[in-house]
DNA sequence: AGCACGCCGACT
DNA sequence: GTCGGCGTGCTC
């Protein structure tokens, strides 16, 4: 098998003549410029692009990926033999491109992101034995579907379809969910080693499977032939926390875009931003608004006279009851009343929230951190200025009702809780379903969210009495229906094309550790590399920096929106050394 | 001699 | 980014 490259021509062929040579890519964790590791082979192992195999490295085997075969090689010196060149698993050319084009959008290096995917596989891996496939020729499109149910709608379209096909979900519940209704395996970062590689393995041997999965096995998009996407307006789909930070989204759609044989369907109730095709449903949920004054309280702190007469009306009706209050604990903060002091997270420096009378950071997830009972500002003892958290509105709330049967749920659980019909569910402020971040995205997350909790109402006949500012609640049933989402999303990119925020305009993000004079130093070198009609912000602080870590900045590069990957990494490549390149931020200041 | 530690360059 | 080779210096 001849595999034609630039090399074949330029060196001499001095090699035996029983002996290739193969480009690979290994599964480690390198600095981008470690990228590709030439291995000498026996002629008669037929490798090819997509192959993945074990070669030695070091003292180790470890996986790696071939992408190229050739005769000759300018390391034919240095390269390794493999030994053993059995197939693990084949990703084909589209998944050596769809590496590269990950790689490059994600400034990391190729091994880096392959060892990302790939993961571990297990010491008695069997060879890949594909079955004999039909490749299909057709040009297969890229549709967008609107349901109030998605995940209805997404698994009865599954069920209609014949080929590989691949399920890509936001969260692990929902893949588990989707697995048990299909049933069909998942993939998501709880499946543990030799089964995920079993599963992902005989997703890519057969012909006829399906398979669903969260971000991680979003890269199997390269050998699918359907891939579903489910809530494509859910930004749990980017992956940003782990490096490399790569979202399934931008992966599954340049995966259609290598392949176009590769049809691709997204399943959601709310379109992105930006987008110019809205739903033709409106979500008519049963909605009572509340608004938050001070003559509607009650004796509850949080909830108003009229919502607490409407929760014992429903509970007298025999109607489950419900209450969404998304501060969990005690209360939100450890907040001084006299003085306005806060305890921080000894680890991270995030404000500490009250969870069973100690300290819990919902940052970092530090656990039982001590908290002052007196101030150390200003001595003060109180320390109640703090919104209440759900166990003490709860506790409140089944005293003032004489019941035990109020379901108390956090945001989360409120996404993936089947209500049972008729239920009458209370959410105790607006505003806090789009959660702690300060944001310019704060109003776009709250209105995926809000028109998502309706959509739920809606499916169940249930109540949902919504408490809030009254600013707040004013525009809330609007962008429920189609005409008025339509309205809101246009302010909204008005208000992002104002301040040269994405989709108007595509933004960078540099991260830069340190004082703020280095911050100032790699923008004031930014200044000068950029071209005209590119724009530069910051360098803003990073909140919530422990005590222990640098401090940090933000610089934002904020350019047309065309600009291509490449061109911009091009650009910025001088400055990896100085700073943290995202060019896929989800969030925009920290 | 035996071993822990840390630096630094190579990894095919 | 990580490994491992090698030099240094301490201990038995």
């Amino acid at each position: 098998m001849k595999h034609p490259s630039a090399s074949d021509t330029s060196l001499p062929d001095t090699t035996l003549s029983d002996l290739m040579y193969v480009t690979v890519v290994p599964a480690l964790r390198t600095i981008p410029g470690v990228e590709i590791f030439d291995y000498a082979m026996d002629v008669k192992s037929d490798l090819r692009p997509g192959n993945i195999i074990r070669v030695p490295f070091r003292k180790k085997l470890i996986p790696g990926l071939v992408i190229e075969a050739k005769k000759n090689s300018a390391y034919a010196a240095k390269a390794k033999m493999i030994e053993d060149a059995t197939v693990l698993l084949d990703i084909g050319k589209s998944g050596c491109q769809l590496l590269d084009a990950t790689a490059e959008r994600t400034q990391s290096s190729r091994p880096s992101v392959l060892a990302s995917w790939i993961r571990q596989i297990p010491k008695r891996a069997l060879p890949f034995r594909p079955d004999a496939r039909q490749l299909s020729l057709q040009d297969n499109g890229d549709e967008i579907v609107y349901s109030l149910n998605p995940t209805i709608d997404l698994i009865s379209q599954a069920k209609t379809l014949s080929g590989r096909t691949l399920i890509v979900v936001p969260w692990i519940s929902q893949a588990q969910k989707i697995a048990s209704a299909l049933d069909i395996p998942s993939l998501d970062s709880t499946t543990a080693m030799a089964k995920a590689w079993n599963t992902l393995k005989a997703f890519s041997e057969s012909s006829a499977t399906m398979l669903v999965t969260t971000k991680i096995g979003a890269w199997l998009s390269s050998v699918a032939d359907t891939v579903l996407v489910l809530e494509p307006e859910n930004d749990d789909h980017k992956q940003d926390e782990l490096s490399p930070r790569y979202d399934a989204r931008w992966m599954v759609s340049w995966a259609h875009r290598l392949r176009h044989d590769l049809a691709l369907k997204s399943f959601c109730l709310t379109p992105r931003l930006g987008s110019d095709d809205f739903p033709d449903f409106d979500i008519a949920a049963d909605i009572i608004r509340e608004p938050i004054t001070k003559a509607s309280r009650s004796d509850i702190r949080g909830i108003s006279s009229v919502s607490l007469n409407r929760l014992r009306e429903a509970l007298e009706d025999g109607r489950d009851i419900f209450l969404i209050h998304p501060v969990s604990g005690l209360r939100a903060r450890h907040t001084c009343s006299d003085c306005g002091w806060q305890a921080a997270c000894s680890s991270c420096g995030f404000g500490l929230s009250v969870v069973g009378g100690a300290g819990l950071c919902k940052k970092c997830g530090r656990r039982n951190q001590p908290l002052p009972t007196v101030c150390p500002n200003c001595q003060g003892t109180k320390f109640d200025r703090s919104i209440a958290g759900v166990e003490t509105i709860k506790a409140a709330l089944e005293k003032s009702l004489e019941t035990n049967k109020l379901t108390t749920l956090t945001t989360t659980q409120a996404f993936e809780t089947e209500f049972p019909s008729s239920s009458f569910v209370l959410l105790t402020d607006l505003d806090l379903l789009a959660g702690a971040l300060e944001d310019i995205r704060r109003r776009e997350r709250l209105i995926i969210a809000w028109r998502r909790l309706s959509a739920k109402i809606l499916a169940s006949s249930s109540t949902l009495m919504v408490q809030g500012k009254e600013a707040s609640l004013a525009d809330c049933l609007v962008w429920l229906t189609s005409q008025g989402l339509k309205t809101a999303w246009t302010k909204e990119l008005e208000d992002r094309a104002l301040f040269g925020y994405p989709p108007a305009k595509r933004l960078i993000k540099l991260l830069v550790d340190g004082e703020p004079n280095t911050a100032h130093e790699v923008f004031k070198n930014l200044s000068a590399t950029v071209p005209e009609g590119f724009r530069l912000n910051g360098p803003f602080p990073v909140p919530f920096r422990a005590d222990t870590r640098k401090p940090r900045w933000v610089i934002q590069l904020s350019c047309p929106k065309e600009i291509r990957d490449l061109e911009l990494s091009g650009m910025l490549k001088p400055f990896r050394a100085m700073a943290l390149v995202d060019l896929d931020p989800i969030a925009f200041f920290s």
